[in-house]
RNA sequence: GGAGGGGUUCCCGAGUGGCCAAAGGGGGCAGACUGUAAAUCUGUUGGCGACGCCUUCGGAGGUUCAAAUCCUCCCCCCUCCA
């Protein structure tokens, strides 16, 4: 096994912060003794199973865990989801049937194993212990922890002062996590600084049940596409692992020059001195920073996907957006009619989702056919088939004559 | 249980009888510029083959020539007191 002191260093490295270091040691030396590997929990909602660049930071943090010899415990929180989190002000966030939380999971899993060792990776669901708990265990368990406490926490302050809502509910979620890591004997739970307060609840309930608490290990939180937020599914501003080629790369492309830094230190293995000169350059006013944020989104498709896919991928990129041509591969759509509308054109191949919003395009000058723009929105054109429909900077389609699908 | 405040378009938020498809901001989309789907600037942002018509301000009714705005009932949220 890894000597206590290299093993607390690749552990530190981008890592927000540890509570406590001192507790971290004395585990990880105890582990060395004894041969027994650590336990290592990270959580997820099962509702949302699109995995994002975001995640990765914590979901990298684990693989290395891994590769020290640590067991790592994937937990998928689908007893929560079944009851449904009313949290914020979206009433009645549906509710996952067993079936669609198996589902979830399993392409949850499909995307975490890109990353983690799936021989090394045990996946739990804490509707196991959590539906065997009695109504006398849950007080039992909310006994245990105060109204002011649970105040403490930014987010719940946050809507209490400016007079949101709080469920009942909501306050037993850090309890139920807390709960987890009791059922899995944790020695370790990881999650982004926004979760710092669960994983603190946690410890508590450990000490309550007369557990050793677990060391906490906080992961930055990853800004994203947008530049402001953290990156997230329901904020539209994040990358998804299964999100193709191209997308992985234009999306990267896509983000403000300066998260170039972060993005490289969170997500990519880039250290020591390639990352000074990456630093070095980024500081340098007579260095395009484009360059660099090429670099990083290539990256990026050779981790998820291959060196060939990136190349593909950033080919197509300076095609379309620094040249302005066409793709090599276009979709093709089959017209309805070889006489067309350019309005229902638009609608018809679902570059518009209503004909005002043709119209908008068309007067907006978006719209152009073998690199001709149209201009007027009362146009209607007769297609001999084969011609190039660009909308935007990054939609085309090729026409072709004729519908003949389902046949 | 009592008192008060509120629900407006994708989001936040103004509007308290006609000038309202509804200010402003955010986000989105588009254009210009460019070294990038960066930044910046500008435009645009309910629907309909359309100088008109239809639908939208929590829900259902009503008053009025005219309702997001007034009245009645209902639903939901928040705050304070108990």
């Amino acid at each position: 096994m890894i000597s206590l002191n290299e093993q607390m260093d690749i552990i530190n490295r981008g890592s927000k912060e540890i509570i406590s270091e001192d507790e971290l040691a004395g585990k990880i030396e105890s582990s060395i003794q004894t041969g027994i590997p650590l336990t290592v929990k990270w959580g997820a909602d099962p509702s949302a199973p699109d995995i994002h660049l975001g995640h990765t930071v914590s979901i990298r943090k684990l693989k290395q865990f891994q590769d020290l010899g640590h067991r790592v415990v994937f937990i998928i929180g689908d007893f929560t989801a079944m009851i449904g989190d009313p949290s914020g002000k979206t009433i009645a966030r549906k509710r996952l049937s067993r079936q669609q939380v198996i589902q979830n999971a399993e392409t949850y899993k499909q995307q975490i194993f890109r990353i983690l060792d799936p021989e090394k990776t045990v996946v739990e669901f804490n509707n196991r212990w959590c539906s065997a708990l009695s109504f006398e265990e849950i007080l039992n368990l909310t006994s245990k922890y105060t109204i002011a406490r649970m105040l403490e926490r930014d987010d719940f302050e946050n809507r209490y002062r400016t007079g949101q809502p709080i469920t009942i509910m909501e306050f037993l979620y850090p309890l139920i996590q807390g709960y987890d890591s009791v059922a899995l004997k944790a020695d370790i739970e990881l999650g982004g600084t926004d979760q710092k307060f669960n994983l603190l609840v946690a410890r508590d309930i450990q000490r309550e049940y007369g557990q050793m608490p677990q060391v906490v290990i906080t992961m930055p939180l990853l800004v994203g596409t947008d530049g402001t937020q953290k990156m997230s599914k329901s904020l539209d501003n994040y990358i998804a692992l299964d999100d193709p080629p191209e997308q992985m790369y234009g999306k990267t492309m896509s983000v403000p020059d300066e998260l170039i830094h972060p993005y490289f230190e969170l997500l990519t293995d880039v250290a020591g001195e390639e990352f000074k000169q990456i630093k070095k350059l980024l500081a340098d006013p007579k260095c395009n920073p484009m360059e660099l944020k090429k670099q990083l989104a290539k990256r990026l498709v050779t981790m998820y996907y291959d060196p060939q896919k990136a190349e593909t991928a950033e080919r197509e990129f300076d095609t379309i957006f620094r040249k302005k041509e066409t793709p090599e591969q276009i979709a093709v759509h089959h017209l309805s009619a070889n006489l067309l509308w350019i309005v229902k054109l638009l609608t018809e191949v679902e570059f518009a989702s209503s004909n005002n919003e043709a119209r908008r395009l068309i007067q907006q000058g978006a719209v152009s056919i073998d690199g001709t723009r149209i201009a007027d929105p009362e146009l209607t054109i007769k297609f001999k088939g084969g011609e190039v429909l660009k909308v935007g900077k990054k939609k085309f389609v090729r026409l072709e004559i004729g519908c003949c699908i389902d046949s």
